[in-house]
DNA sequence: CTCAGGGCTAAGCGTGCGCTTAGCCTGCGA
DNA sequence: TCGCAGGCTAAGCGCACGCTTAGCCCTGAG
């Protein structure tokens, strides 16, 4: 349901055909998101593929395409992520969508990280192909929160503000999240769900306010 | 109250004092925040403020030293404008801190961008140096919502998880903030005052749920 | 066995980077 | 009037970058 990211550690990487450009791949995005993509040679890349600095030619146009490539694929995880939420109300499918949409920000913090922080270095071309994802993205917490509004199951005053406000919680946690830390991704989407039912003014069902933490007023399928 | 940030556009660089030093850190400032820091050469820093490339070597060490300056400024600026709120109460300190230091990030959006993703860019001993004022932060903002909840004005079971939502909140502004937007600073301070005293679960005063959009439950004394 | 073709490497090209050097110009105290 | 300190520039050094070229090796069809 929420895309091939479960069976293998690399996750989305897994249909990338060549081994040899999977592991390219997978190295590029652990290199952009450590250092940044202006501060990553190809040189780094291929050592860490374990391949000579000229084999990247082979499988990508450029560095560029590279970047491409981890950015296209990683903003079409998480618009998968995102949109296989499901519930039985407005809020439950909510709670849900923030929950798995902010533990992938965590679990995949490093593709999360070239998604989010490395537009800027692809071509205008790339970049219009991402931007159309993106906006999907938006427009689909701009529905729920509409949904969950028309349902009454909602209060707010501004839809739009309280999408980015939604997004913000959840992208954000590509920046701060630490393999080493204490929360783990599962806690963050259970936090983080808990927090945007609360912003969203949904009548808090018994013990909502005051759970034990980690805990999301509504059970949560994927949480354990 | 909130620094010298109210008198100049340049803000807080006023004290730099040779004015080509001042001029090529906000040429530096803008720079980094625009492209990134290893994107930007001291050729185009030097080209923004007016002076041969060599110019930058004479009033500081290296282009990272440059980094750091804004950096440091920045997050000292940051420090200042959270601290600086204030409030009967801590529902009202909580919200008038948010909306200060929400809209900064979106006001300073170029200043805030350095401060926020070029950390890893810095040297180990000027990161170090700067992240002695992000534990400021936040320690301020765990604090602000404990006194919340001892004075039983929030209701939260992880204060130091929405400390981090709070903080991802404001932060991620500096991200998606456009001048040409249709948002004002001040706009968005209002409207994440409001969405956080929400998701502190704050008791809410008349017409907090339903009210006109941009209009958080308590007056704040600095929007219009 | 032959040999074509693709994955891959060693070597290197041209460029633009961060930073340095040598020296010019201006303002100012004596 | 002189000397000189310091802000500033023109020129350029050495290096590491993205990417290309020429050719090697292995596999498999005929």
């Amino acid at each position: 349901m929420t895309a091939p990211e479960s069976g293998s550690p690399d996750g989305a990487w897994r249909d990338i055909t060549p081994p040899a450009a999977r592991r390219m791949l997978v190295a590029a995005a652990a290199a952009f998101a450590g250092r940044g993509y202006h501060a990553t040679t190809t040189r780094d890349i291929a050592a860490q593929a374990s391949m000579s600095p000229a084999a990247v030619y082979i499988h990508y146009r450029s560095k560029e395409d590279l970047l491409f490539q981890v950015s296209r694929i990683g903003h079409a995880a998480s618009l998968d992520v995102l949109t296989s939420a499901t519930g039985p109300d407005p809020a439950a499918r909510m709670a849900s969508a923030v929950s798995a949409f902010a533990s992938w920000h965590a679990e995949h913090h490093t593709t999360a990280r070239v998604v989010q922080y490395e537009l800027g270095a692809l071509t205008p071309e790339h970049l219009a192909e991402v931007v159309v994802l993106r906006k999907r993205i938006g427009a689909t917490v701009r529905r729920m929160i509409r949904d969950g509004v028309e349902a009454g199951a909602f209060h707010v005053p501004d839809v739009p503000g309280a999408a980015l406000a939604v997004l913000s919680l959840c992208v954000d946690v590509a920046r701060w999240y630490r393999p080493a830390g204490r929360r783990s991704p599962a806690d963050i989407g259970a936090l983080h769900a808990d927090l945007v039912l609360r912003m969203l003014g949904c009548d808090p069902g018994p013990g909502n306010a005051e759970g034990p933490p980690g805990v999301a007023g509504r059970p949560l399928r994927e949480q354990v």
